[in-house]
RNA sequence: GCUCCCAUCGUCUAGUGGCCUAGGACACAGCCCUCUCAAGGCUGGUACACGAGUUCGAAUCUCGUUGGGAGCGCCA
């Protein structure tokens, strides 16, 4: 794992210290480093006093508003912005200006990029300018760092978007002139955002650590990012053993893709589902907590993990559906309770407290005999019974199957919300 | 503007010259299941950007057009 952490404005420790909890939270676990930029500063001086000395590179006087207005007047004649050498081939200082060191980039021939997803793709030297490899205060530029870090690191295969594919024939120069082999480069396609535009702020392009705070599991992220350019026959859904079993780089495609939300959380449902109940546990605690609900009970949260797991698109989702598991409620649903708490529901309301009241055995199976005899005694549907009962034990019309629901509530809370409700109807009518 | 990249349903993709009146998935609609909501099952609509060529035959090969993306920083 490499920071790439050469502009100290732009990379502070809170951003680093997100790529690094990021990576973590994605089980994407280095196997070297990290290894940061800004601590091997020595080394990239000693390679560009060796480029000067070996004539490789070559110090410009030319200020940045000189640079500006070049490129100004190079844009109106509807030409490539680029430097134009000015002191390349010169010797002497300019008294006042403090030097850039810019690398001597061949003037003919080409450089052909062999990219594991694009192919062999060829480009002039003669489009390439020198770039700057230190800036006037001495400090290194990214696009020499990193070849120095490829070269020095042993990097065999570098992976990366394909925006950086126009900085890679620099790369491959630069490396030549240090006498090393390139690696093998893949340029993947970009993520767009949902409209096929760039992806901005505006659409979520966000730390991936927001992706853990709305409730989403890691291996669904993965298996939503790893679909995106690449599939395998029909399958949709992957574990994370098989996604690196699986998944072969020389299989990606070339062309961008768009981001999908609502695939992303029906892949999320499907993980889970999949999931062991202790670690959907673990994070509905976090879940509850920031609903400002502590609970440590376990086993409780991993039933409800277990009744719920096939509703919840996330586990933010799954743990504000839940809140009645946990907490009283201040209020029935208004629709949910004028359509169930009425007055000719009260015998059953009634009946199952009495014949819950006295069940020796607290489980779903028991508790779905005893609303299926009370149905049969009122001589009505199951529907009649489960609705007014699910009304007045979660507050709302929508739950897990009622049995398994009445289970995970509990004896007493269940009996309790079995009278409120009566009350109510009763101050209802 | 210049250089580079890309192009199959709304979206993610299968497809490497005949198996394609184009397959799967998400989303959408309907039905089934059903104590609600889901999950699951079934059914349905929607795509080879356009134009030339090569070929007995093209989504697949070639060229062009159009559209989209990226790069052109003393950012990474």
């Amino acid at each position: 794992l490499r920071i790439e952490d050469t502009d100290r404005e732009r990379s502070t420790d809170e951003a680093t210290q997100v790529i690094l909890d990021g990576m973590k939270w994605l089980g994407l676990n280095e196997d070297e480093g990290p290894f940061y930029q800004t601590k091997r500063m020595d080394r990239y001086k000693e390679v560009i006093q060796q480029f000067l000395r070996e004539g490789k590179a070559y110090r410009c006087y030319c200020t940045k508003e000189e640079l500006d207005e070049m490129r100004a007047k190079q844009m109106a004649a509807k030409l490539k912005p680029r430097y134009d050498g000015t002191w390349r081939n010169r010797t002497d200082v300019r008294e006042g200006v403090e030097p850039v060191i810019r690398f001597k980039n061949p003037v003919d021939g080409v450089v052909v990029v062999d990219d594991v997803i694009h192919g062999k793709v060829v480009f002039e030297n003669s489009e390439l300018d020198d770039l700057i490899i230190a800036r006037s205060d001495g400090t290194p530029t990214y696009n020499f760092c990193v070849v120095v870090d490829d070269w020095d690191m042993n990097i065999t295969h570098v992976v990366r978007g394909d925006d950086h594919l126009n900085n890679t024939p620099r790369q491959i120069n630069m490396l030549m002139a240090l006498g090393a082999t390139p690696p093998v480069y893949a340029h993947v396609p970009m993520i767009l955002g949902a409209d096929g535009a760039k992806l901005s702020k505006r659409h979520g392009a966000v730390s991936v650590l927001q992706y853990q705070e709305e409730g989403y599991l890691p291996e669904a992220l993965l298996n939503y990012l790893v679909r995106l350019g690449w599939s395998h026959g029909d399958q949709e859904v992957f574990t994370m053993e098989e996604m690196i079993k699986l998944f072969d780089i020389n299989d990606v495609n070339k062309s961008a893709s768009a981001f999908n939300a609502d695939k992303l959380s029906w892949l999320n449902q499907q993980h889970i589902m999949k999931a062991p109940a202790s670690v959907l546990a673990n994070v509905l605690r976090e879940q509850f907590a920031m609903l400002g609900v502590q609970i440590e009970d376990q086993q409780k949260l991993e039933a409800i993990a277990n009744v719920q797991r096939e509703r919840a698109k996330t586990l933010k989702e799954m743990a504000q559906n839940s809140l009645y598991f946990v907490k009283d409620f201040d209020a029935y649903d208004d629709k949910a309770a004028k359509k169930n708490l009425v007055a000719e529901a009260k015998p059953a309301l009634a009946a199952l407290e009495s014949a819950l009241q006295s069940l020796a055995e607290w489980s779903a199976p028991a508790i779905h005999n005893v609303i299926n005899d009370v149905a049969t005694q009122l001589n009505v549907g199951m529907g009649k019974v489960a609705q007014p009962l699910r009304v007045a034990a979660c507050g709302g019309a929508v739950s897990p199957p009622i049995d398994a629901t009445v289970a995970v509530i509990g004896k007493e809370r269940t009996l309790q919300r079995l009278q409120k409700a009566q009350l109510y109807i009763d101050g209802r009518h």
